[in-house]
DNA sequence: GTATTCACTGGACAATGTGTGCAGCGACCG
DNA sequence: CGGTCGCTGCACACATTGTCCAGTGAATAC
């Protein structure tokens, strides 16, 4: 477990530059085309790259609003309600958290008041017993993963 | 703004499988390799597909810990706590929400041990009046966005 | 009603990149 | 000291890309 330096040098340049194919990559780095073709497939292998999917922005598909919630589940039914929730589109991501019964997710929706009516949806389920939201207004820093790779990629050194 | 079913089904390949190319694309949906070059050139410049950088899983990069933290911030600090939490590699994502200078953030650690580390340093900052952490156990849905891809090419039809 | 615009089709071309295999080489390990 | 491993540099056949084009149908503007 862990990365070395040409791998955490090869996710930067991943990142910054996804389009750009294998012989390209071992260009930049300057290593063999095997070897970039190697450290793909064992990253990949690894599962520290999870894959290359498109990185789709919810608010140019319409849902500019996003809001996290804190569910409170009854004891019992955190299986129920995670189905429920996965039913939900809006709901991007669920995560069970530290407290008793407590779940957190991320949800998107089309405007303020379409959250209500995400919410509703999200809580007109029987296991939950109460739900706090905030919704979104800035995002300073959006998801981002290159300053950990390349922390990871140092302390391997 | 939004997006048809065409750029729904080719949203959804590209997600499922990355790996193909415009050409494999354009057979699988059934149009010409032109459209399907067009569609991307102008979902990417639309901004609703970002990127294809790598998905990097953090477990894999030996920080198998996530937490959400909540920030309550000093009136007027906002900018500079911002500044702060930037540097931080381990802070992975953070927004602003309702209630008085707030903020949520989600942290990555290599241990629970780890985790206060981090912790420390994240909140090590004058700006920051207190810290609310909620540990992940477990993650039902993991960051998604097909649903919504569905959802939003289906309101469009 | 007619002209214009637009998106899609189907095909072509040169240039580039991919998947794959190979031999050689230095480093590390038992 | 032999074996294993990762990297290099190279080769080949094949597939894909970027780009351009003419033709067509549908929607839109005049």
């Amino acid at each position: 477990m862990g990365i070395d330096q040409l791998d955490g040098r090869l996710l930067v340049l991943l990142a910054e530059e996804p389009r750009i194919g294998v012989l390209e990559a071992s260009r930049r780095l300057g290593v063999a085309r095997g070897t970039v073709q190697a450290r793909l497939d064992r990253l990949q292998s690894n599962g520290v790259i999870r894959g290359f999917g498109p990185q789709v922005d919810p608010a140019a598909l319409g849902y500019p609003v996003t809001a996290f919630a804190t569910l409170q589940i009854r004891q019992g039914q955190g299986t129920d309600v995670r189905a429920h929730l996965a039913t939900v589109p809006e709901v991007l991501e669920l995560h069970t958290t530290t407290g008793s019964g407590d779940m957190l997710c991320r949800l998107v929706a089309r405007s303020n008041a379409d959250l209500q009516r995400v919410i509703d949806r999200v809580v007109g389920f029987d296991g939950i017993v109460r739900a706090a939201t905030a919704i979104v207004m800035e995002n300073p820093v959006p998801l981002r993963i290159i300053p950990l790779v390349k922390q990871a990629s140092e302390d391997q050194a």
